[in-house]
DNA sequence: CTATGATTCTGGCATGACCGGTAGGACCGA
DNA sequence: TCGGTCCTACCGGTCATGCCAGAATCATAG
């Protein structure tokens, strides 16, 4: 009955770092004592360490330790976006949970900005404006779009815009690769950014209903098709066959993971 | 350059899970052969497997093999429930979440219902009615709401719930375990379940939001007390310091991952 | 044709070893 | 005393090999 197995050792190691027990920045003893404290090999504990890892609770310095992660509310939602893509969700389906999300964080927003939250948001739209490749303007929305979601200061909203942030990236490269969707949906990021300093959430609900129904009246037959599918085809328009979807993907959101505010607005 | 790290193995594998390549339930070749394939030791393709699994990519059955694993809608938002409540968020930032992505979903569901699904959550109900434990009644609350959530066909805003579906569980144990939370927002459901019926979704969202808003009320001081600590409080108290809240919320998410409706509903 | 038993295949786990990078202390020179 | 350099123990990354238990497959006896 004392038979020990990896998941016995996975599930009480998880719950540790689950309840607190274990503060974030503590070392963890190396995998050999690990090992030896539970009984089991040093490649089931190297397993389950694997998992608690990819899992967002753990963080590995080759070298150094193995270290309990600050739970960030950003990058711990990584994880989701490779299965959200995989259900290949349709532009609708996307815009529609952004409708939801988006309209709601801009009232939260409006609630409880901060003075250097503005400043930020600010800075992305001038960066937004200045930007002539695709790519840019895209990378610079999605950073407006996301201090936004800092701003409403729920961490819940938070993670959930971070969690679908890989599918609206593909979703704004359809939008601003389209004349007609960009000239009419990129006024309106001056709308919301107005509204929320004036500390008026329904304009700022009002504003970004405004600024995501674009894409719902313009699309057309795009808004029925895979998302992954039309971003794909964007930047094969723009760039030719040169570039990758899912390395660029996989940038942005290493940016959006990024700690400092700095980090989303560096030229 | 050649080096091949495990890294390099577990991105290319990876891509081929995302980009649809191997189909689910695909059978991988054994790790022995990944192994030569790749060129390292199957220690390192272990690894490799074991990450995906946790990322809900791959399924392993011992003894038979490794599968892609179908992206279910639901189980694969599981992992981040965990980090989401390692946030210790407050009842209020869920319960604002919550009212914004149910009400959504409440609207959705009112366009989108199927016959069969109504039923469902005709049962559900009932089911909670007859519930006279505090567990019971919450369980059945959740797949009430859970099934909503599948009624309204859109596969992002289920993920959404259904990540979320931990924390909303504890919320509902607060809500549920205050007779007067209790009283006034109970009967919502039904409210809610004719207005999906009568396929009306303003009526359905104004039924959600006032579900909802109960909690806002009432709560107190309680809507900024951590979600976590609330919800063992409330266990301890109804039961005794004899109920695991880790293990109960393990077995509702089990239960909400389940394919099948019956299983959100048998008695 | 069926039931049953042996064989093969597959993942789970253990062991022991080596590599390369890290961190911290000893040592030395200024 | 301070600063820099070097060395060494430590730690994760990887590998090779072996054995086990359960699943699947197939051959064989009934």
């Amino acid at each position: 009955m004392t038979a020990v197995t990896s998941r016995d050792v996975g599930r009480q190691l998880q719950e540790q770092l689950l309840s607190g027990e274990l503060v974030p920045g503590t070392k963890l003893p190396p995998e050999r004592d690990l090992a030896a404290r539970f009984g089991v090999s040093r490649s089931s504990i190297r397993e389950v360490l694997r998992s608690l890892v990819e899992g967002g609770l753990l963080d590995v310095k080759p070298g150094s330790g193995t270290f309990v992660r600050a739970p960030s509310t950003t990058d711990s939602a990584r994880p989701l976006d490779a299965l959200y893509r995989r259900q290949n969700a349709t532009a609708r389906e996307v815009n529609d949970a952004r409708l939801m999300l988006e309209s709601q964080t801009a009232m939260l927003a409006a609630q409880n900005a901060l003075p250097e939250e503005l400043d930020a948001l600010q800075l992305a739209l001038k960066n937004f404006d200045r930007a002539d490749l695709l790519i840019e303007r895209a990378r610079y929305d999605i950073a407006f779009h996301a201090l936004l979601a800092k701003a409403s200061h729920n961490s819940v909203i938070e993670t959930m815009f971070v969690s679908i942030a890989g599918m609206t990236f593909e979703l704004m490269l359809r939008s601003l690769g389209d004349p007609k969707v960009y000239r009419e949906g990129a006024p309106y990021h001056r709308k919301i950014l107005r509204a929320v300093r004036n500390r008026d959430p329904e304009e700022a609900r009002v504003a970004m209903v405004g600024h995501l129904s674009v894409a719902t009246r313009r699309f057309g037959a795009d808004l029925d098709s895979s998302l992954d599918h039309l971003a794909r085809r964007e930047l094969e328009r723009t760039f030719g066959a040169s570039v990758s979807l899912d390395g660029i993907l996989k940038s942005v959101l290493d940016q959006l993971s990024a700690p400092p505010n700095a980090t989303l607005l560096a030229t």
